[in-house]
DNA sequence: CAAAAAATTCAATAATATTGAATTAATTCA
DNA sequence: TGAATTAATTCAATATTATTGAATTTTTTG
């Protein structure tokens, strides 16, 4: 257990907790430290931005820069459940292949599928990571988080970072991410994002092989998938599922 | 600058930022520290309750402890320019002085008073600071806060803890708090709380001398209170101010 | 405006967190 | 499924770091 982390926490606790507008001496008080701990552990609080100081007196208070720290966890079997109808019902509907993905760090993963019964189609591993920059999914995680886009094209040369950056904005107007044969040859993809607490938790990807799964039928899929996951969405809100 | 804590801080920005579900060794990579720096920080993260590992893989993930951390912060200034007219408005209806308190740590402050047009009334000074549990305006921040209520009751006496216990039961239930000349002989004061982001970010008093602010006076001022202080807080809802 | 209390700064040292190697556990691939 | 590889965890030693306590400046109180 490192001390001071454990400290910091603590302050910021007590900060929250109090209602914002907090003394320096209060704080030590409170947690029986001496004062040029908190003093110090306070400006380093105030150096990151979670903590700042009124403009006035110097009280301490919180910033919302807080809020960054937070991510919408909706447990994995919760999701699952809630969206296996909706891969079995797009299957069925397109008769192409569907993914659940979920983010894993700077990969993602599969954690469900559904194919249809037919000899041609799509078949990839679940529980296997992917690499983000060069699939439908993975291009839809991107364009919902910065964070995750800028450590992803630092990576990236120049050249295919920009072409990268410019799909991702037509990607946010859009709501969907088309994968042409970019993940391997014969392959289309169509990905669409699953909102929680307006954060993507999970994409949703329609397969096909390429010479029959073409636009008309990949815009068609998204249209149907958006109708199918409104309502899903519309469920969990409020819920707090853990 | 404490570097344990900088990059405690950082390691669950990272964490939250990359979706969670993330490995060890990517956050070390990506922050250019050794492994075992991240372990032992990520322990005491995990120690604290803030960062948990997933059941099936040694992957961390962020926890809904975090959002503990946050407190809504809505400037004085805004809260001071929409409440102004409730407390006019309240002073008129009832003729007796009206008080607008916020929290500073363990105390309160009033930051605006307005008092009615009449030779007895009550006067109280502005930016001092007040304790919080002998004043109706006190038990309000009391009721709603549960670590400011741990923190104050126990440095009473267990008779008084009890009592004081009891009556924020009761204030939580009927949305008032009275003081019926506790604070000071020949005082009566009710107290309503003022919500923002579901925390009380502000406490209304109204108060009057007690020959001729009574039970059934107060009780009408706390209906004029809620009437006037419902649309300000569908005002503020939605609306970020800084 | 003066007195008291609180916040901040600074140098010295005691205590702490980081290192690097070794062990154990979890993934990956045939 | 099982061997090989990669990742996570543990541990002892040390270099680095955060804490202490006194002095100064700022803020608050009467």
């Amino acid at each position: 257990m490192i001390q001071s982390v454990q400290r910091a926490f603590e302050i910021v606790e007590y900060i929250a907790q109090n209602g914002n507008m907090v003394r320096l001496s209060d704080i030590a008080d409170a947690m029986g430290l001496q004062r040029t701990t908190v003093h110090n552990i306070l400006d380093t609080l105030k150096d990151l931005g979670y903590v700042e100081q009124d403009e006035m007196t110097p009280r301490y208070k919180v910033t919302n820069k807080l809020q960054c720290l937070y991510s919408p966890a909706i447990s994995l079997p919760i999701l699952k459940k809630e969206l296996k109808p909706v891969l079995e019902n797009i299957t069925q509907t397109t008769k192409e292949t569907s993914h659940l993905a979920v983010q894993m760090g700077a990969y993602f993963r599969y954690e469900l599928k559904c194919e249809p019964e037919r000899a041609v189609r799509i078949s990839l591993d679940l529980a296997k990571e992917y690499e983000m920059t060069n699939t439908a999914i993975g291009k839809v995680f991107l364009a919902y988080s910065d964070h995750l886009q800028s450590q992803t094209l630092k990576n990236l040369s120049p050249a295919k970072a920009n072409a990268l950056r410019k799909e991702i904005a037509e990607i946010r107007k859009q709501g969907y991410a088309l994968d042409i044969e970019q993940f391997e040859p014969d392959l289309h993809c169509i990905a669409v994002p699953f909102f929680y607490q307006k954060r993507v938790v999970a994409v949703i990807g329609v397969s096909g092989p390429a010479y029959r799964f073409q636009d008309k039928a990949m815009k068609k899929a998204y249209q149907s998938l958006k109708a199918m996951l409104a309502p899903v969405c519309e469920k969990l809100k409020g819920s707090h599922p853990s």
